[in-house]
DNA sequence: GTTCAATCTGAACATTGTTTTTTAACGGGC
DNA sequence: GCCCGTTAAAAAACAATGTTCAGATTGAAC
């Protein structure tokens, strides 16, 4: 057959991004191959690379996609300028996500670029946006506006978050088995303050 | 050919898992094939199968050693009773490994077994053992003996690292950019131990 | 109505993990 | 020394993967 025409190239995007979901929601990573996302969109293998440059690049779009699901969710969390309130929203609000996307998120860290090869910019540039909002959260911990502190300290908040969200889902270490995620969470995000309140 | 005998099922083990670690180091997990690991130990593919079950098998038991390394390492950290110099001498020996071992440590947390099955109980056994050096370093925090906080404090403070470590190495998150790991590894470990302090 | 570029298919290719079949070496009994 | 079953290992086969590509088919432009 030829061109069919059944669709533009953007909808034929967001078909791919769609089926590529689902099959990472209902049989996990390891079950997303070129030919299942084709076969499920109704079209050749082939056409799978009018659309992306290779399988990379489409996980590349779906990650963003996740990215910014999670971004928005964050978002929503109002803000009260306390950082204990504001920190334990925001990493319930991101325990909440895990939980209703854990495989979509475990895509989000086991998807490593082939080459070593570093992500592009716009994708950095959605990690950043939505560090800035922890960095925000964190700010009247580190009043002097601009330094860089504020900035290192909220990478090293959400690194150690995501260290024990990682594990958790990963079931790599018993954290899981004594305590729920959302309570080593909420204990680890305590901890942190206080450390960073009294080390600063 | 047929059977040669000239190595014993042992040294083939032996033989496989540094073909497979010499692999990674040189060029990556995904670079990891089980025709590259038999013919870098001169023999045929289906060879490695009278050895391992299969592929994960294998990157199980080069897994394991790794740990068993990882474990050695912290092991010969000397313990003074004062916690912040033993996690803080922990968590250096651990940045020590990782910078030396960047690619093997990858692979202790790439890989995931198929199928969601959890990991066999002397894996697990591993595991355990080294975080009971964890624990017994932030013992002076937790006073009552056997209680479950001392547990649960340790695998939260070991996930935290882990995380800054785990974003740092796959150049996720702009930690590194910004700041060198074993730095951020010192900033959290002093932050972790003074929350746990004030919070305990 | 013809031309043309875009688009999609289907087959092909190389590489993967794994299984199966075949070969041949070893070692024990005679 | 010879035979022969056991078994280690090779070789080949298989299915599935990502990716490429020649060709077929379409819709639109003229």
């Amino acid at each position: 057959m030829g061109r069919r025409s059944d669709h533009t190239r953007d909808e034929l995007y967001f078909m791919a991004l769609d089926a590529a979901e689902a099959i990472i929601r209902d049989d996990g990573f390891p079950a997303l191959t070129a030919r299942k996302v084709a076969s499920r969109i109704g079209y050749a293998p082939g056409t799978l690379y009018n659309i992306f440059r290779n399988q990379d690049e489409l996980i590349l779009h779906l990650n963003a996609r996740t990215l910014e699901r999670l971004d928005a969710e964050l978002r929503a969390v109002p803000v009260t300028g306390r950082p204990e309130a504001d920190l334990a929203a925001l990493t319930t609000a991101y325990v909440r996500f895990i939980a209703g996307n854990a495989t979509l998120w475990q895509v989000l860290f086991d998807h490593r670029l082939a080459g070593g090869e570093d992500l592009p910019a716009w994708y950095q540039a959605q990690i950043e946006q939505m560090m800035a909002l922890v960095e925000n959260a964190l700010a009247p911990l580190f009043p002097m506006a601009g330094n860089a502190s504020g900035r290192d300290a909220a990478r090293l908040f959400w690194s150690a978050i995501h260290g024990v969200c990682s594990l958790a889902i990963g079931g790599k270490l018993g954290i899981v088995t004594s305590m729920p995620l959302d309570e080593a969470v909420a204990r680890l995000t305590a901890i942190l303050l206080a450390g960073m309140r009294s080390e600063n």
